[in-house]
DNA sequence: ATGTCGCCTCATAGGCGA
């Protein structure tokens, strides 16, 4: 049970503190400087698959003792153990949703959460542990754990491409009210070629299929914005996920599955999205790393 | 087809899911 803190990788956390505030141009020629527009909060969302929490835990602590996000949401929790008292340690509340063995999604805020939702609307039969949606400081915080989908001839899919349908008909309601949203989680869904290393290797995947890829494709035709894609346009070789076989991370042959799509009010506020490969370096690591975004 | 993880059990090996 013994695992080893992995201290030497804080070095490397260094360069993403950034708690700078910004100040308008029209601000500053003004000469007026208004202080509560100075000290005007940032937050700090990520999101990561740690495919355990029991395994993963000490990563997460890690993580979070480095990085101090607002807000982390995590998916495949992959058991009933949710360990809350350890998070309130670390000064989050946390909302967790689980299932015994599979899947289970969790938000942790510095923040109060007020839970709206716990499962996604549109299949009364649905008991899978894929879905959080909560209200964090007047932001709508959706989580979630998008079906793999796996093989593409079985039920599987077809569950997938509906839980796709289900999620694109909450979002298109979300849109359409006046609150800030954002949906983060591992989405299962490579979005363009240049989101996977090999297209051809993928070509046969739950995945990289025209009929996943284009439900994607829909949520940001209806207005929600791919953080990391927006600010890192045609930007390849960035990935969220590579297999534990073979070395697909020391060749970097991985994919991006795991997104924050944003609603165009806190895309307006987005100020950088970035990829932490750091964790995928811990000993027995998960095969997600986690995806941060902050929003002014 | 294969590789490697993590979970579970009519459990110490094998099946399932990813």
């Amino acid at each position: 049970m013994e695992r080893r803190r992995d201290a030497q990788c804080y070095r490397s956390y260094e360069g993403l503190h950034d708690n700078c505030t910004t100040t308008s141009h029209s601000q500053l020629r003004s000469g007026i400087l208004d202080l509560s527009a100075v000290r005007r909060q940032q937050i700090k969302i990520a999101s990561w698959n740690v495919n355990s929490i029991r395994t993963r835990l000490e990563h997460v602590l890690t993580w979070l003792r480095a990085q101090s996000p607002d807000v982390l949401l995590l998916q495949e929790l992959k058991g009933t153990i949710f360990p809350a008292e350890v998070f309130k340690e670390l000064g989050y509340e946390s909302v967790a949703v689980t299932q015994k063995s599979y899947n289970g999604v969790a938000i942790l805020s510095r923040q109060p959460i007020e839970t709206i939702n716990t499962t996604l609307a549109g299949d009364e039969k649905d008991s899978h542990a894929r879905f959080i949606e909560a209200k964090i400081g007047g932001v709508r915080v959706v989580n979630i754990y998008l079906p793999n989908g796996n093989p593409v001839a079985s039920e599987k899919f077809v569950y997938k491409l509906a839980w796709m349908d289900r999620l694109q008909d909450q979002m298109i309601r979300w849109i359409k009210d006046e609150m800030p949203t954002v949906i983060g989680g591992d989405f299962n869904v490579i979005p363009e070629d240049i989101d996977c290393h090999k297209p051809s290797s993928w070509i046969r995947d739950a995945l990289f299929q025209p009929e996943t890829r284009s439900r994607y494709r829909a949520l940001l035709e209806r207005g929600y914005i791919d953080a990391f894609r927006s600010l890192h346009p045609d930007e390849g070789g960035q990935f969220t996920f590579w297999d534990y076989f073979r070395s697909a991370f020391e060749h970097n042959r991985g994919i991006r599955i795991d997104h924050f799509l944003l609603t165009p009010s806190l895309a307006a506020r987005l100020i950088r999205c970035e990829i932490d490969k750091t964790p995928r370096t811990f000993e027995r690591p998960s095969d997600h790393v986690p995806i941060v975004v902050e929003l002014s």
